[in-house]
RNA sequence: GGAAGAGUGCCCGAGUGGUUAAAGGGGACGGACUGUAAAUCCGUUGACUCAGUCUACGUUGGUUCGAAUCCAACCUCUUCCA
């Protein structure tokens, strides 16, 4: 399996992205002899993109370090349907503004990653609403709906889940894997596009293009999918206290960023090394093999590597710094997550429940209350067993008052 | 258009007149053990000014001392027929 000639298929499969891939010799191949396009598309479900998509932008990213050109596409147009590969009920349907606004947000990132210019090998973002909106419908029926078969299309595995729990797949639904057949072609027409990546879970989308390219007189066309993530544990990617890990800082910190990734478990050190930094693979070798409490080391290192590729270096080291003093010191952490609440309103007395809702520990007073019965408030690092007390300025410490839930939710709240 | 069935808490799924804020499981959160890991064990899991009150079983009405449970209409979905 690893005999690839191609810098980038090698790179791939030796860092574990590969899933499945069409006709690996001639891919191998072409990547092998010229600079190619390929693609990847972001459906603009949400404002930003989560980890479950950084697999995807690692992918753009080695696909230009190895000198071909990564296209990264927006649904703009695709948003309009929503995918229905594998969900077991239809989405609610998203107004145009929605998608708009999350594509303005899901595009920041890339400029992180990969290079935009001018050049072969410079990275294009694109948008299919461009080609998709303006068809005309019986025209697209025509050319592109007569390639199609209905029983074949009834038979991926993709849509079974919701054909066999009797769940109703409207027809709109129906039309979204020929909507992205249908980009595939317009992509390689454009572009020249050849290949389309994706999770394994666009497999089925993904072949679908690579048919309708036939039909439609393309060069042969291929197609690349990674394994779906999940931890050892079987755990799916992105969740962690509490929040999806989002990739824009507006919507998670970099230090929660970094502390997703610390508390990565053991067994997936060298997995996530591997797919989520550029490290050499001796270098991850060596990481991966460190037993006991000795895998903290790399489980930072990982954190830190991750974490500054997506927000720079200098935050990432400062999460890496904050997280020290607050788990290794025991400090107060000046960069932990803080709320500012008003000296006056501090002065007369706050109570722990609100404060601790307000501080976004907790959704509700209920929820706090609990958390107090439960053992898992504390204030300044001393547990809270009384559920009325209130919190006032002579609880501060250095100037703030140190909220935390659990032992690695910490808000700081600061007066002003 | 006709017929039959379904709609329960974050999810799955019990429950067919009262002791049901609703069994069970999953997930999530907290605690213990550790290494900010996994596994395991324990607890919690509608809201509130928690003594008590309020809101909840597709929607709106109705029957009853009392309804998730019965009735009517409506909405949505599924299957079969036209």
């Amino acid at each position: 399996m690893s005999g690839f000639k191609s810098d980038f298929l090698a790179t791939l499969s030796q860092r574990g992205f590969i899933h499945q891939v069409s006709d690996e010799r001639g891919l191998d191949e072409l990547y092998a002899k010229e600079s190619v396009p390929t693609y990847i598309g972001f459906d603009p479900t949400a404002s930003s993109l989560h980890v479950g998509g950084l697999i995807q932008i690692m992918l753009l990213k080695w696909l230009q370090e190895t000198g071909h050109k990564p296209i990264a596409l927006m649904g703009g147009g695709t948003g309009m349907v929503g995918d229905p590969s594998f969900k077991d009920e239809a989405r609610k349907l998203m107004t145009l503004d929605t998608i708009q606004s999350n594509i303005d947000g899901i595009q920041q990132v890339f400029s992180k990653y990969l290079k935009f210019g001018g050049d072969k090998s410079d990275a294009l973002i694109v948008n299919n609403a461009d080609w998709l909106a303006p068809i005309n419908y019986l025209e697209f029926l025509r050319d592109v709906g007569q390639h199609f078969s209905v029983n074949r299309m009834l038979s991926f595995d993709s849509v079974k889940l919701r054909l066999e729990r009797e769940q109703s797949l409207s027809f709109l639904e129906f039309n979204y894997m020929i909507l992205q057949a249908y980009d595939f072609v317009e992509l390689n027409k454009r572009y020249g596009v050849r290949v389309q990546m994706g999770g394994s879970d666009q497999w089925g989308n993904i072949v679908n293009g690579i048919d309708l390219g036939h039909r439609m007189g393309t060069p042969q066309l291929y197609a690349i999918t990674t394994p779906l993530l999940t931890t050892s544990s079987g755990v799916k990617m992105g969740k962690s206290l509490g929040g999806a890990v989002w990739l824009n800082a507006d919507m998670l910190a970099p230090y929660g960023f970094w502390q997703y990734w610390r508390n990565t478990e053991d067994a997936d050190v060298g997995r996530f090394l591997k797919l989520y930094t550029m490290m050499p693979l001796d270098e991850i070798e060596r990481l991966a093999s460190l037993g006991g409490a000795e895998i903290n080391e790399a489980k930072k290192i990982l954190a830190t590597e991750i974490t500054a590729m997506l927000h720079g270096r200098e935050a990432a080291l400062e999460a890496e710094e904050t997280a020290r003093k607050t788990f290794e010191e025991g400090a107060l952490a000046d960069n932990l997550p803080s709320i500012e609440v008003s000296t006056s309103e501090l002065k007369s007395g706050l109570g722990v429940l609100a404060l601790f809702v307000q501080a976004g520990l907790c959704a509700t007073n209920s929820e706090a209350r609990r958390q107090v019965k439960g053992g898992g408030v504390r204030v300044n690092d001393k547990t809270v067993s009384d559920e009325r007390a209130t919190l006032t300025d002579a609880d501060l410490t250095d100037g703030v008052i140190k909220l935390s839930l659990g032992k690695k939710k910490h808000v700081l709240v600061r007066p002003i």
